[in-house]
DNA sequence: TCCTACAAACCGGATAGTCGGTATGTAGAT
DNA sequence: ATCTACATACCGACTATCCGGTTTGTAGGA
């Protein structure tokens, strides 16, 4: 690819994160580019176009199955891994402007619902193959069943997440209240 | 207020609620309420303030303490009753556009992430009440404190709204989905 | 001498907002 | 009762600006 055009992708992308599609204008991202729209034409055929580059281009790490790679020692340490991913990785990203460009992509994106729910899928059963596991080596026992524990966990983080985009924590704050309420629950879960 | 003023008002929340501020144009506007632009202008400052305006007018009654109805005779009577108003009377608002809208709000509206918090604080403590009245009743006993207890469910149900505006899914398979999640949570909270 | 990579001028349509004007009502003086 | 003076409600043509997109031009490398 060429430097231009990935150079194209970064600056849109900021915008994009920034204001709705439809606020973006093509005049901000020629300046702000420091090109001209002739220069863009040349790499995108239309500002939808590019809106669709920029998503797949910007989606394409967080979509796949990042969470694969936490410990499956156990459903502790598993937690824990999810928590640390999520506060260093996704809890700077989860703001009002990142969701709404999630509904942008939703909106313009063909095939974007797709993989977003299929994510959702491979997320969900991760999480019940911890749980399977954790449930057989005795490391907890409860007569929720798997599925809705993994629920709990999918739910919960997703709320509170949501919750956190309206009244602005710190990271450490964050980190420390989420912990509080998984540990509790886990403690739950093991009696 | 005059009855054009207050027509004009539940025209423009239903176009607010298919389409970003920025979207909604004038001109629908105009059209819609079958008046001229004099007479919007008649009205309103600019398109703005009307955006303002439509939101305090439309978030007047919903971000009030609706929940404070729900019955306190038990945790069990009280999350049942909140899925019933949940399913009925918010959950046909989340839909992307909702979502967006208030994200607009967030953005144009001064005071209105205050007045959410509040409101999010507000539902927090009624949950709080609930549990810790069924924790001296003896419905529930659980090493789990009263406030995680209503983080996951103030949590869940929120995450659960998040993953619901993605996937398409019909109103009953919803209620029996978030009933199965919360009486097993239940149940584990009774042990 | 072409082709690539860009620049710059330009286009039609849409946008929010303005303005001069009118029709209707109404309070108070006569 | 009626006339005057003014307010309110509304109309729609108009404007300046901005939008995404197109066309034309051109410098420089192969």
């Amino acid at each position: 690819m060429t430097n231009t055009k990935e150079h194209i992708l970064n600056v849109s992308l900021n915008l994009f994160m920034q204001k709705s599609y439809k606020e973006v204008t093509l005049k901000e991202i020629v300046d702000k580019t420091g090109m001209s729209k002739g220069a863009f034409y040349h790499y995108f055929e239309s500002k939808e176009q590019l809106f669709v580059e920029v998503i797949n281009f910007a989606f394409a790490t967080v979509i796949d199955d990042s969470y694969n790679k936490f410990s499956k020692e156990s459903l502790f340490q598993f937690y824990h891994d999810y928590i640390d991913y999520f506060i260093n990785e996704e809890a700077p990203k989860l703001t009002v402007n990142y969701i709404s460009l999630t509904f942008d992509a939703l909106k313009f994106v063909p095939d974007f619902q797709r993989k977003l729910l299929k994510s959702q899928k491979a997320q969900m059963e991760t999480w019940k193959e911890v749980i399977q596991e954790a449930r057989d080596r005795g490391e907890i026992n409860t007569p929720m069943k798997d599925e809705e524990i993994a629920k709990m966990f999918i739910y919960s983080i997703d709320g509170f997440g949501l919750h956190r985009v309206f009244g602005q924590i710190n990271r450490e704050h964050m980190k420390l209240s989420l912990l509080t309420l998984w540990d509790s629950f886990y403690e739950e879960l093991k009696v």
